[in-house]
DNA sequence: TAGATTGTTAATCGATTAACAATC
DNA sequence: TAGATTGTTAATCGATTAACAATC
């Protein structure tokens, strides 16, 4: 299986290149790894070493049938397989990922959230039930959810990151601004915004 | 200036040492690299050489002066430098960032979102005003406004990048799912939750 | 056949980590 | 002096890019 051997940054590209095959599939069959690396400013060699990883089916002078492409992706991504995904912080950020539907095209489905303010426990936010903290575990082990977004703030987190993986999640999703440790197998990734507004913030005063 | 050789990885931990930082000053008053790479799970020699970046100033046997830490790492970030920022797409996502105090540790200053939604135009969020699009162009030239926010749908996020840095504007935060082009001296950081999601459901299936 | 394009092998680059010397 | 800790130099690792061979 050449599975294992996709690269970290291979993957993270994929998403893009998915989401432009699907914009052009209308108007043409066929495409060039050259022409989805100009799209998108990127090394025609690179882009031509991604697909490789997934597909190996293009050919000279004609490039890649999309559908096809499209399909080596998904398959890759695992567009097809569902899998459950809860919320811990129902604040704004969230609320916002909570409504956000896109993530359905890549198989997430956020089931629920919970959150420690006990005037949300028991409502609903666009069609998603927020919960007690206290049925975290429980939910969590019934409903077989396999990964964890944390939008707690700071405090919370590390011991919200414990309580996940001590109920059966392998993967966690972490908005908050700081690095949390976890068990070997558990997987954490780190959206951390203050990170990514250092770089825009350096380049600004360059 | 030793300033343009910070590499992006490094600046990309110096906000999760800084936030560590403030939560033990009031404990301690020196730290050792060892002890700040044992708390994130990093390697301690990654830590000293990200620290002697903007410090320089640790002692054999002691560490480094908590305080003055903190100081050389707010000053290597900006954080008392004050950017305008805007934000284009006032959606739940828009929403959340533009109630997000948190910036403002970073002198970050979100002063406005705009919008194609006539019915959003006008209005108030958090008391923070949002605009029609129209208007976005004669706003960022008057505010200086240095940082634009994409939270758009793809569809427009392109549109929206070149109308951004036609104003002035010379970094660019793009959550929108796809990778923007944009002149060679203005910054775009791709905050691409697809490609975060697509490393998690990986992980998942293995 | 010539030309466009894929795919592979080797070179380069940047970041992490290991080994070790310097210093308080 | 001995021990803890910094800081530097060299080795390793992973990702990108360049050069080139293969193929339709």
């Amino acid at each position: 299986m050449k599975y294992e051997e996709i690269s970290k940054t291979t993957l993270r590209r994929m998403p893009v290149y998915l989401h432009y095959l699907n914009s052009v599939k209308n108007e043409r069959t066929n495409i060039s790894a050259s022409a989805i690396a100009g799209k998108f400013g990127l090394n025609d060699v690179q882009v031509r070493k991604d697909l490789a990883a997934v597909s190996g089916s293009g050919r000279p002078k004609t490039g890649y049938d999309i559908n096809e492409l499209i399909s080596q992706i998904e398959e890759c991504l695992g567009c097809r397989d569902r899998t459950n995904a809860v919320i811990v912080g129902a604040g704004n950020l969230g609320k916002a990922l909570l409504s956000f539907a896109g993530f359905m095209d890549y198989g997430l489905d956020i089931v629920a959230a919970f959150d420690t303010d006990p005037s949300l426990a028991g409502t609903v936010f666009n069609g998603k039930p927020i919960y007690s903290m206290e049925e975290v575990e429980g939910f969590c082990r019934a409903q077989d959810v396999k990964l964890g977004i944390i939008t707690t703030p700071v405090g919370a987190a590390q011991k919200t990151c414990d309580r996940l993986t001590a109920c059966g999640i392998k993967a966690i999703w972490n908005f908050s601004q700081t690095i949390l440790r976890s068990p070997e197998d558990v997987l954490v990734e780190n959206e951390n915004l203050a990170s990514s507004l250092a770089i825009l913030s350096k380049h600004l005063r360059e």
